[in-house]
RNA sequence: UCCCCGGUAGCUCAGUCGGUAGAGCGGGUGACUGUUAAUCACUAGGUCGGCAGUUCGAGCCUGUCCCGGGGAGCCA
């Protein structure tokens, strides 16, 4: 018995082989006078395989029957093409029907709406432009822990379900085995000493306080895993679930963050243009007709680096007409964001030392005492693709800072313990996966680069 | 959650002034053919998102709900 060959492999041999099998799915037929020609794909690489099935094969009624979609196994020789637009093609000796697929099958030989694709998200894989997407995620992951892994960052699996409220970065959805019909109470309030972890329990908004603890042990760290907001955002690049690269290094200040930042971004896309060029071109061709010179501009230009405060000089200076007033002390609106990395700069911005009024408690305070040292990384199309922060490592500092935004100060008594304990300057950020893959593939839509996308109202598949 | 747009055949859409449903693709049948989302002919296929209302009569007008898209807020 001959081992299965996966199609890319064929499409890539240097010479025929007299015996081959290959297995996958039907994307079209066409039959002729004396044969059917079929084209066949299995997912490991955008081409299909030519399969030529002679008439003279046993099922050969069966087999011209077959629609797109149904599943087979071919055995038969790999041949040079004797038509035009393909190199090799297999002869078939005989077909296997794995799976047919009747006539209601939902993808047809047609570019269906992304909108329509979404309704049918455990078939879309199976289209083109999806099945192109989901393998650049994958070779992505593969590429976000070989830039680290490379680095010398160690990756920690932080939790994933938390203690309550310590997190502080959005909404949280609650775990609880309590019935929900029958809550037991204390004062009028849910008792959760009656709750699974005698405690609220939540999913983890960020993996960063938990990683901080790491860094400050382990060195250069990161997490990637997936994340829970359970805001109720309906926009192109938001969800409920997504998943989030948080990367934190040791003896580190807002300066060596902002250049991991940049280097991880371009390299990242560096990757995908050299890894998974096939899968990129239906992008280019279908997608964006910008999307390679967006790409290359990223890749071959360093970022630009704004304070916040001269970003707010150019946004007055513009003349543009804003919908929200550009004033200091304001957090940047997303026509903002989007007229600096867009219109002005054209290329990704980092704007950096933000208000603290408008930054997270945890971010380190500078010398004016009026910012902090944050850095958001916006880039053209999907604005904000990273935010962080050099992290403020004085005890006293961040206890004050706790305080003053009325948290509960024994909350974070071991993230306090961190910052008692040895410690030193640190900075980090976090950078949505999903948002990285809608810039290398210029999809629009956030739902389009994930398997399964969650919101608000659509927990389908 | 707010603003705007949309929901008609399996899919993509058209549907005039309110008068009772159309095309292309896909499916089926046949013809032709080393073809490339093949081509050509014929054919089947509809609770016009749900509910209520206006009207002699509603795909079309009104109300409401559901779903989808774009933008905003929140953020990654």
């Amino acid at each position: 018995m001959i081992e299965r060959s996966k199609i890319i492999k064929l499409l890539n041999a240097n010479n025929a082989k007299d015996s081959v099998l290959v297995k996958g799915w039907i994307r079209t037929q066409r039959e002729s006078k004396d044969f059917s020609f079929i084209e066949l794909n299995d997912g490991s690489c955008l081409a299909n395989i030519q399969i030529i099935v002679d008439n003279d094969i046993d099922n050969y009624q069966e087999i011209v029957k077959l629609t797109t979609g149904a599943a087979i196994t071919v055995s038969g020789e790999l041949l040079e093409s004797q038509g035009k637009g393909q190199k090799w093609e297999v002869h078939a000796n005989s077909i296997e029907m794995l799976g047919i697929a009747p006539d209601d099958f939902p993808l047809q030989k047609k570019r269906h709406t992304d909108e329509y694709l979404r309704t049918i998200a455990h078939l879309r894989p199976r289209s083109n432009k999806y099945s192109a997407i989901f393998r650049i995620r994958s070779k992505l992951s593969f590429a976000i822990h070989k830039f680290f892994q490379e680095r010398d960052f160690q990756w920690v699996h932080t939790p994933i379900i938390t203690g309550s409220d310590c997190e502080g970065a959005g909404e949280m959805f609650s775990v609880t085995t309590l019935n929900m019909n029958d809550i037991p109470k204390k004062d009028g309030a849910v008792d959760y000493e009656k709750d699974f972890f005698g405690k609220e329990a939540s999913l983890t908004v960020s993996g960063q306080l938990s990683v901080e603890t790491f860094c400050l042990s382990l060195g250069d760290v990161y997490t990637f895993g997936p994340t829970f907001r359970s805001e109720n955002s309906n926009t192109s690049r938001h969800m409920s679930e997504f998943w989030m690269i948080e990367p934190e290094m040791a003896f580190a200040d807002l300066q060596d963050d902002m250049k991991l930042g940049q280097e991880f971004i371009q390299y990242l896309i560096k990757y995908t243009m050299e890894e998974c060029a096939e899968d990129l071109k239906l992008f280019a061709k279908y997608v964006d007709k910008n999307l390679m010179s967006t790409l290359d501009n990223i890749v071959n230009n360093d970022f630009i680096r704004l304070p916040y405060t001269d970003a707010i000089k150019i946004l007055e200076q513009s003349g543009k007409k804003f919908e929200f007033d550009v004033d200091w002390g304001k957090d940047l609106q997303s026509e903002h964001e989007r007229f600096l990395a867009e219109e002005y700069f054209k290329q990704p911005v980092i704007v950096y030392d933000y208000p603290k009024d408008i930054k997270a408690f945890y971010m380190r305070l500078n010398d004016d005492e009026k910012t902090v040292a944050a850095m958001d990384i916006l880039v053209p199309a999907i604005g904000e693709i990273i935010g962080g922060s050099q992290r403020e490592e004085r005890y006293d500092l961040l206890k004050k800072r706790i305080n003053d935004m009325s948290f509960d100060e024994a909350n974070y008594w071991w993230y306090l313990d961190t910052r008692k304990y040895g410690t030193v300057p640190h900075a980090g950020f976090g950078l949505g996966f999903e948002r990285l893959l809608m810039l290398v593939s210029g999809i629009s839509n956030i739902r389009d680069v994930i398997p399964f996308p969650r919101t608000p109202k659509n927990l389908e598949f």
